[in-house]
DNA sequence: ATTGTAATGTTGCAATTGCAACATTTTAAA
DNA sequence: TTTAAAATGTTGCAATTGCAACATTACAAT
């Protein structure tokens, strides 16, 4: 994960923070993290701690959708509707700064530091950008086979191998995948049973080209 | 479509533009922007004409990803996979921009409008990283009716009516929702049917809290 | 106005997928 | 070590969806 505050020495933080009319709190666990302090305009820094993201939908049932650790960005701006109904829980005690977004962009400040806060902002956006549009390339094919071969083949390009170290476990990668479990563990005990893939633990070993 | 070089007087646009060694090629209809221009750490800002982006599947096939105009900023830092086959060609007659991505967050410079094209770029940025979360937003749902619901409701409470505009044809909204045009058809006939929806041309109209 | 092309609507059928239920294995906690 | 809970694998069955084929309508070009 990039820093916010990288290259910026910690009086400039501050300078910075002061500017920027940075509000800082801490949380238990358990706390949500209510829209008091947290409004659409407001991005969130996360200095320690851990926080979740969950969504509440249509016919209430709440689900994780994003999770968010130490020196993570988060912001309802970076959500796609206004209003929509989100709870942000902390999971491991946590300190958070908050901002106001139009401050950063309306901030007249001239300074080094700033420019570097800029940029830093910038890496962890497009950072972000990357991996929706990499969920979003598995989410493009209509079928679990291609979008398990998706899904391979992105995590083994990204490490140039054909190994691919599953970060999560199956439950949550049919989630991830927006497909049923069980029907995933089918279609993968298929590809095995024709030789795509092999599967130790969490290790997989692609057998066709990449 | 916010603007890159917006609060940037002309002369201020030409010295950021030489500082970033940056590169401004002119294309006609149907070129393709090559590799030599455009590499993994440039990003191209359009100043004038259409560009768009294909993604070359895993079988060969070739279909529209994006579509780029005045004022967007493309790049494959934005895309999911470095080394993916995409082509990029030009629809109608274009000026672009080339600039080194590592260029801009190097860049020593100082000045106002350093710090206004950052945030512009940021702006940007941000404004695609919404679009992805949008589309994620849907693509996230298992039936065919939910995502369409869910289009529905993302359109609707973006104007705070409960009319939407489609802005593409349906053929394209299938394409969109990674669906089935004809079963996206029938599941159309189903909620007109039941009475969640009404169509008129262009114009949907939700017949359901939203 | 005419013609050709693209978009849309409809439907039967087959394939894929989700769901439910259950057995087995793994993991974590006491 | 024991035990409970979570994760995984498997399978039958029903529901959903994709696919193909075709009719109809809308649209654009000449």
């Amino acid at each position: 994960m990039a820093q916010i505050f990288a290259n910026i020495s910690e009086s400039n933080k501050c300078k910075l923070l002061k500017t920027l009319e940075a509000n800082t709190y801490s949380f238990k666990e358990n706390e949500e993290i209510s829209a008091v302090m947290y409004n659409v305009n407001t991005i969130g820094i996360i200095t320690t701690g851990l926080i979740e993201m969950f969504k509440i939908d249509y016919d209430g049932n709440k689900y994780l959708v994003d999770e968010f650790l130490e020196d993570d960005v988060f912001g309802y701006m970076f959500n796609p509707i206004p209003n929509t109904d989100l709870e942000i829980i902390v999971k491991e005690d946590a300190t958070i700064i908050f901002i106001d977004y139009q401050e950063i962009l309306k901030s007249p400040i001239n300074k080094p530091y700033y420019i570097d806060f800029l940029k830093n902002l910038l890496i962890i956006i497009n950072q972000k950008l990357q991996e929706k549009n990499e969920r979003l390339e598995i989410l493009t094919n209509k079928s679990i086979r291609n979008k398990l071969l998706a899904y391979f083949r992105i995590m083994a390009k990204k490490h140039s191998t054909r190994y691919v170290y599953l970060p999560f476990n199956f439950t949550d990668l049919a989630n991830y995948l927006v497909i049923d479990r069980s029907a995933m563990s089918r279609e993968i005990s298929y590809l095995k049973a024709e030789g795509f893939i092999e599967i130790k633990g969490k290790r997989i070993t692609l057998l066709y080209d990449i």
